[in-house]
DNA sequence: GCGAACATACCAACCAGTCGGTATATAGCG
DNA sequence: CGCTATATACCGACTGGTTGGTATGTTCGC
């Protein structure tokens, strides 16, 4: 039905579709879904209430594509990092996991996920919204798994465990991660929680832990 | 303020407050805190909402009770769980993270957490309920922390980390385990991420891999 | 007969979603 | 070019149902 979903940022004059679903990503990641009404989507879109409904059957529709948006953004935003630049997939996955650390600072609803945020609220109830943010996640996933597999082969690294899992636990880590600043509200113990996942994945693949203090 | 606060289960005849905190644990771990109405969670709880406004003076009332019953829940339950008796505290942890695992199975709702589902939801907009599901989450890390200190002590176990943190790094991952449960509509997923954990704290300790397939 | 535990009736605010309407752009046609 | 037809984008008042919470009982143990 519809493809044309845009990423986060686009060009130049802001549809109010596009503004609806930057609007979704922002507010529900400070209230959630549930607690998000219509009306203040459409107020922080600067939007008006037939303009929703004309670009979205429902709020669910919007949280699906908010949900589709996500996955573009974090993929274009991780996909496009500095450290994608280097030769070895172990130094990339590293690069990734250090800029995933690095990443959690600040206000608290601006380093969380948007479908991991909503995924709680909605898997019993909305199946739709729950596939979205199944797929936005496993798509996110899915982008570690060829460097995971690379860096095995090249490094010898057996095991008893999936590149596909070991990418699934580094986003595991990470939503824990969010809960953790959420129940805090900081995110001191989510970088704690970033530096055992950086210290598991230097073991797996037998490197020294980093520089201490 | 109120300090009567009742296990999950309890003796005889369980008064109204305790059906709805039971209520509450088992609804909002389905459909989150803000889509569970007080009309519903009376009419789970087999009450009237004028009993629910006696005992409670709102929703979030309930919501910070609830988490408070389900700390005691959780430490009842792994307190008294059959490793406890082990003598060495390597195996009680080891013995704590494999029962985790093992109870990662079933409907979602049932092994999901309900502070961490309903924290999501309150952080920015409930105060009063996020530092009670705070404290519920925090209370339940603390009762590892001894033993991974003592361990750490026993096993000459050094590196730069403290017990605390890894005590909560085992809760973030359960809780991202849970989303991943939840963004599956199943178990095996969840269960995957735990074992990464249990390798992870396997390999802190200097203990080869779990048997092999 | 008095307070705690519960029940019933009710309310104002808010909710997602509807509907009749307008503004503008483009296309087809002569 | 001028005219009509059609589609898309958007507007905002309105609706029926639900929400958390209140006001006013009733029941019952002490």
């Amino acid at each position: 039905m519809e493809t044309d979903t845009a990423p986060l940022a686009s060009a130049k004059p802001p549809s109010a579709r596009e503004k609806l679903i930057g609007a979704a990503v922002k507010i529900v990641r400070e209230k959630g879904f549930n607690a998000t009404s219509v009306d203040e989507l459409c107020r922080e879109a600067g939007v008006t209430k037939g303009a929703f409904f004309h670009h979205f059957r429902s709020k669910t529709d919007l949280g699906v594509a908010a949900a589709e948006a996500w996955k573009l953004h974090a993929n274009e935003l991780f996909g496009h990092a500095p450290y994608m630049a280097l030769d070895d997939p172990l130094d990339r996955f590293l690069g990734y996991l250090d800029y995933r650390r690095d990443l959690l600072e600040g206000p608290v609803p601006e380093f969380t996920c948007y479908a991991g945020t909503t995924v709680q609220e909605s898997y019993e109830t909305l199946p739709d919204l729950r596939k979205a943010c199944h797929d936005s996640i496993w798509g996110h996933a899915e982008t570690l798994v060829a460097d995971i597999d690379a860096a095995r082969a090249k490094y010898g690294i057996g095991g008893n465990w999936t590149s596909e899992s070991l990418a699934l636990h580094t986003q595991a880590v990470l939503q824990g991660a969010f809960i953790l600043a959420k129940a805090t509200n900081g995110s001191a113990a989510a970088r704690d929680t970033a530096d055992h996942l950086i210290r598991y994945v230097r073991m797996l693949f037998n490197l020294p832990p980093e520089k201490e203090a």
